[in-house]
DNA sequence: AAGTTCAGTGTACGGTTGTACACCGAACAG
DNA sequence: CTGTTCGGTGTACAACCGTACACTGAACTT
């Protein structure tokens, strides 16, 4: 049945176990009430057996982060290659963001429990990257506006609105509850308005110079 | 010295101790990872004592929520205030936001924490009063687009869009480290922008009827 | 083929947790 | 003045926690 595999194969299949298991468990309650020994009996070893991959619960907690914001990286290729074909780049956006979502919903589950609730390296590693999406996303904004002069501080600003807005519909679509996928629509809907308000500001905002 | 107190007298210092302890336990971790022994430690009263005033952290938590939302009920109170004096609204509503931040560090926190990453108790009870506080505000702003049809549906939907960009600032004040307090600056200048951008956007939108 | 590495095992420990139970004594109601 | 109510105490216990330590055996190196 199993076919052999290398040590290091074997080694990464558990730590992917134990990253799951965490994920898992996440579901329902916040990292910080987790403990080593539920992760590591989910996960199939033994409770020391879980020092041979890290050295304590938050370390697991800070590789967690990059694991999931993986589905992030792909919304924004996602959402680029979306403007290509589509026209409208915000309905565009709100459906990958809305797809993401539903077929990652722990990763997202986690980021949205640990941005604020967690231990601080945990809670600094999410915002280390939420602040690298975001300016990305300034970059985007700074195509969009190009010929308009906007200062990189307001596009910033601009960027960090339209992240906080997405991220408010990302935590009330995991509230919303799976027998009645129906829920999201206005969610999203209302997603969808914010960013063309934001939309509709910025064609009017002129930056101080 | 104690001037002979009622019983209940005695008993509503006791419950106010136990929510003052929490708060403080919870600058550093979340709600799930305090222990009712902790709390009754921190209270000075002996664990199986806990029990005379809630019958678990989850009830604490609850109570707690209304507890910490008043400063936010008196912040639409000032605000509103602010608005008679001073004539710019959002300049007005920055500021208020920033000193209520700054003198209730504690319970702010304590909302941010939990909001997502509580026991469903609690979260609930913390999306609950905020939904309140949105529907306050697309109250006063349907006082301020009178004239201009704006759909309750709308304005609903730029209260919300408000609430999340103001509770994003509060997010990251709360970061902020209290030995360097000039660090609340770049980020209080950054939500009076968002405001200002918002408020912007709806002066051109208009309701589909 | 022989020796080494190392992911996973099993046992053991002291510390903390939630909570059951019997108790106390001061504030209370009559 | 007498009996009751009830916030707080003290002891006790089983369950769980993180982690130290000595171990095994299969995958590796030589």
């Amino acid at each position: 049945m199993v076919e052999s595999l290398t040590r290091a194969e074997r080694k990464e299949a558990t730590r992917q176990r134990l990253l799951d298991a965490t994920l898992q468990l996440i579901a329902n309650r916040s990292l910080a009430s987790i403990s080593l020994r539920e992760v590591a009996r989910e996960a199939g070893i033994v409770p020391t057996a879980f020092y041979r991959h890290y050295e304590s619960m938050d370390a697991l907690g800070v590789e967690l982060v990059d694991e999931s914001m993986r589905p992030l990286r792909q919304m924004i290729r996602e959402a680029r290659r979306g403007v290509a074909d589509h026209g409208d780049i915000i309905k565009a956006t709100v459906e990958v963001l809305a797809r993401q979502v539903r077929q990652n919903p722990d990763q997202f589950r986690f980021l949205s429990r640990e941005r604020y609730g967690g231990v601080r390296g945990v809670r600094r590693a999410i915002e280390t990257e939420l602040r690298l999406f975001t300016s990305e996303l300034a970059v985007d904004l700074a195509r969009l506006t190009a010929g308009f002069d906007w200062s990189s501080d307001d596009l910033e600003m601009a960027a960090n609105l339209m992240v906080a807005a997405m991220l408010s519909a990302v935590m009330d679509l995991l509230e919303v509850d799976d027998r009645r996928p129906g829920d999201a629509v206005p969610i999203l809907d209302r997603a969808e308005r914010q960013l063309r308000l934001i939309a509709l500001g910025m064609s009017e905002w002129r930056s101080k110079t």
